[in-house]
RNA sequence: GAGCCGGUAGCUCAGCUGGUAGAGCAACGGACUUUUAAUCCGUAGGUCCUGGGUUCGAUCCCCAGCCGGCUCACCA
């Protein structure tokens, strides 16, 4: 928003009829007039001798660790003459502001909460009280001082003297809060609340709203907690190639890429799978892995172009096996983020105590349907889709995707508390052990909470000539149009032929964890800087 | 992708049947040495998303587009 810009468009017809409201040229606009004040401290900060940005601080105590130790030894009677409790040194962001004239108050934020801070002329003198009038909200101090209790009963630091750490140039979009003195709600008044702007600057929505921050710290503890448990039971932690010459693991499209130096096209990987059990053929027989998987598909509140995976696989385990460490681990890991294996998830209640449900995918879809699955045409499968609503071209797609897209449409939202969806159809699971009772079927199971899709797991296929068959069906798919397809991979064949031991599998998709433990409803709110399209004249 | 809602000051939002815009907070100047949404006096700040159209006149009505949110459908 330059100011030739707002010239040429007052040389314009509005130029005709000036208003005393329009400037004349000099015009600015507020957001620059707003940083041109801001530098202009800045610089009489320097012509004053006072370094706008420092090198270090000690800090003494956090926030809540002054807090605290001042009520202590109010309680414990050993405040001085004056009530004042020990000297501390704190630092933090400047977030409020009340000038008193000769005096003053302001809060100070720092990562473990607040503290509001008393500066007065007498105590800090003529030159450095008035330098404070250089200052901002959102620039960063440290400060030293005894700690009191104010008339109005706050505990707060005696400001006996302030070094400023950085000066903030850009004002940060804070709002206005307070607290009902009826309810005891937080009110805010006005306050940082443009969704794109907040997942864009996520610096300035973690700055300003502080219930983002936890929901952080609740995912650190999830994924924490994930990594112990498996640790706990001997796996090993390991990371594979998330640049593949061939993707696979999972039906998705991929995100493509070159290798200069190589001159060969790259895959951004859409799944762990099939480099882990290439370890368990290695004889690493318990593995897991949690990175970024990429998937070149829509974007929605629970589903963003990357995203988090956690993969483990154990040798000589099956799917039941795996549907066991599946519920222990979630419960786990709702108690380590949240206290409780019951989470309330947008106000409904949600049970993360083991055991879980366990439904027949096929009995499941039957029930919807109202009739047997395996008695209908492909034909009759993709006119029921078509009736339920599935928008999509259904003409390429097969059995497999066409019971996929049904079960999609009729079941999944009905799994609100944690259920296992079980023994899918053989068309879906190209990766997937045929189940021992009944050939049309793999032993895989799917995990829904809420009704998405948490966790997707097999008895893992450990045939090589089977696996090979079920690539070349794949094959045939995307030749009638799937473009979803798994394709070849002739190493992982290889790998397989050495002889994979038998071995359950499991992915657990971790931001959707994340959502359902931190009782948030888009992806976006777990992911720190989600994927957006790019400012306007940035990117292409 | 479809439907609904929205885009006005740095932030949060008003703006009547069409007469070229207001408030609070933030900013700037002033008063105020225990305030806490501090208060009081004053000042400044706008491509009303973009482009067309209708009209004497459009923030407002119409059309198209861009961007976002929600709901529905789908890939974890």
């Amino acid at each position: 928003m330059s100011q030739q810009t707002w010239q040429d468009r007052e040389g314009g017809q509005r130029a005709a009829s000036p208003s005393p409201h329009t400037s004349d040229g000099s015009g600015e606009s507020e957001e620059s007039h707003l940083l041109r004040t801001r530098r202009q401290k800045l610089e009489s900060l320097r012509e004053r001798g006072i370094e706008p940005f420092a090198y270090r601080f000690d800090r003494t105590h956090p926030s809540s660790r002054a807090l605290a130790g001042f009520e202590d030894a109010e309680a414990e009677g050993r405040l001085d003459d004056e009530g004042r409790g020990e000297r501390v040194r704190v630092a933090g962001r400047i977030v409020s502001w009340r000038g008193h004239g000769r005096s003053a108050f302001a809060h100070l934020e720092d990562g473990y909460g607040r503290i509001q801070l008393y500066f007065r002329l007498n105590v800090l003198g003529q030159e450095r009280f008035e330098d404070l009038e250089l200052l901002d909200l959102g620039d960063w101090l440290g400060l030293e001082g005894p700690v009191f209790r104010t008339r109005t009963g706050e505990v707060t630091v005696l400001v006996e003297s302030w070094t400023l750490l950085s000066k903030s140039l850009r004002p940060l979009p804070r709002g206005k809060e307070e607290v009902d003195a009826e309810t005891g709600e937080r009110v805010v008044h006005s306050g940082f609340a443009d969704v794109q702007s907040r997942y864009r600057q996520r610096y300035a929505d973690l700055a300003v709203n502080p219930e983002v921050r936890e929901v952080f710290r609740v995912r650190a503890r999830v994924v924490r907690s994930l990594r112990d448990f498996l640790d706990d039971r001997d796996y090993l932690e390991v990371e594979t190639p998330i640049l593949q010459p061939l993707y696979g693991g999972a039906a998705a499209r991929p995100f493509t890429t070159h290798h200069n130096a190589l001159d060969m096209k790259l895959y951004l990987r859409i799944a762990d799978e099939l480099y882990l059990k290439r370890l368990i053929v290695g004889g690493m027989e318990r593995v897991y892995e949690v990175g970024k998987d990429f998937r070149n598909e829509g974007i929605d509140r629970s589903h963003n172009p990357e995203f988090t995976m956690l993969e483990f696989y154990e040798a000589f385990a099956d799917y039941r096996d795996m549907m066991t460490l599946v519920e222990q681990m979630l419960e786990r890991a709702a108690r380590e983020a949240t206290g409780s294996p019951v989470v309330t998830y947008q106000g409904t209640e949600i049970d993360f105590s083991p055991p879980f449900r366990r439904v027949s995918f096929v009995e499941a879809l039957n029930q919807a349907l109202g009739r047997d699955l395996h008695e209908m045409t492909d034909e009759e499968l993709r006119d029921r889709a078509r009736e339920e609503g599935v928008e999509e071209r259904l003409e390429g797609m097969g059995r497999g995707r066409l019971m996929d897209k049904l079960f999609g449409a009729l079941v999944e939202e009905e799994l609100v508390d944690p259920t296992f969806v079980v023994d899918y159809p053989v068309e879906l699971s190209p990766l997937a052990k045929p189940h021992r009772e009944d050939a049309r079927l793999t032993e895989r199971f799917e995990l829904f909470v809420a009704g998405r899709e948490l966790a997707n797991a097999f008895s893992e296929l450990n045939d090589p000539l089977d696996q090979r068959a079920r690539f070349l069906g794949q094959v045939q798919l995307r030749e009638a149009g799937d473009d979803e397809t798994h394709p070849v991979d002739e190493d992982y064949l290889r790998a397989m032929e050495y002889g994979m031991p038998p071995t359950g599998g499991v992915g657990i998709g971790v931001d959707r964890l994340v959502m359902l433990l931190a009782d948030q409803p888009s992806i976006r709110d777990v992911i720190l800087f989600p994927t957006l399209r790019p400012e306007e004249g940035q990117g292409e």
